[in-house]
DNA sequence: GCGACAG
DNA sequence: ATCTTGTCGC
């Protein structure tokens, strides 16, 4: 999908696209999905993923799993264009929507305000939240080493994002607005997400099952979890 | 010009 | 991202 386009040419994709961002609280949320991508180092094949949870329980209710080829390499600034396109091929295995979806990237916290979840959420009309596990753009200020303290993420005086710490004395994780969301219930969300690891649960369960899924154990196609036998 | 640089 | 064992710290 996007393997021919050329660095200028994704820039000025992000930047058209970055014209349809709408940054509004989203109404309600029972359920939230979180989705990855893995790969064999030098393959041009993606193994992409979408759980869905139940929120705020955080009970893993289906997931779906599927391939894609493609030889887009990865770049600074432009992992949508590597990674949306197998998601989007996922996304359309999945029969009833979730009401947000947490992605392994930024968001607007992004040079062009055009992360991977920001570019996942316009094209699919979705809310989406953007979690990366380290920082790529804005004023790197570090929040408190206490759980749950969060320190403001700007550029050129404009906040985009969050560094939230998810676990004492560890590294922050950076949450910013995908799509059809606030920066401020961003973090809010992500925050109701965080168990007992540094990873909120829709990234970090999504990862284990896309890694599985590319090493054979589970098999494409959408599946529900714990489905209970009706009776009647 | 130099260094940084999600996954 | 992926390849990998032990190991330092809370």
């Amino acid at each position: 999908m996007y393997d021919h386009f050329t660095l200028p040419e994704a820039d000025a994709l992000q930047i058209a696209l970055s014209r349809k961002l709408i940054l509004q609280p989203l109404k309600r949320i029972n359920t939230i999905g979180g989705a990855d991508i893995s790969f064999n180092k030098g393959s041009s094949t993606m193994y992409a993923g979408i759980v869905i949870l139940s929120f705020p329980e955080l009970i893993v209710q289906s997931y779906a799993l599927e391939t894609y080829e493609t030889t887009f390499p990865y770049q600074p600034g432009y992992l949508g264009f590597k990674e949306v396109p197998a998601l989007l091929k996922v996304w359309d295995l999945i029969p009833v929507k979730p009401d947000v979806v947490v992605l392994d990237g930024n968001g607007i916290l992004h040079p062009r305000r055009m992360g991977v979840a920001s570019h996942f959420g316009v094209l699919t009309n979705q809310a989406t939240i953007g979690c990366a596990k380290s920082i790529l753009y804005g004023d790197n200020h570090l929040p408190e080493k206490s759980k749950f303290s969060a320190a403001e993420i700007k550029s050129h005086g404009e906040t985009l994002g969050y560094a939230l710490r998810t676990k004492d004395n560890n590294k922050p994780v950076y949450v910013s607005a995908g799509h059809l969301i606030t920066t401020e219930q961003a973090l809010a969300v992500i925050k109701k997400c965080i168990g007992n690891y540094r990873i909120p649960e829709p990234t970090r369960l999504i990862h284990d099952l896309v890694n599985d899924f590319r090493t054979g154990k589970l098999k494409a196609g959408f599946h529900i979890k714990d489905q209970p036998l009706t009776l009647f």
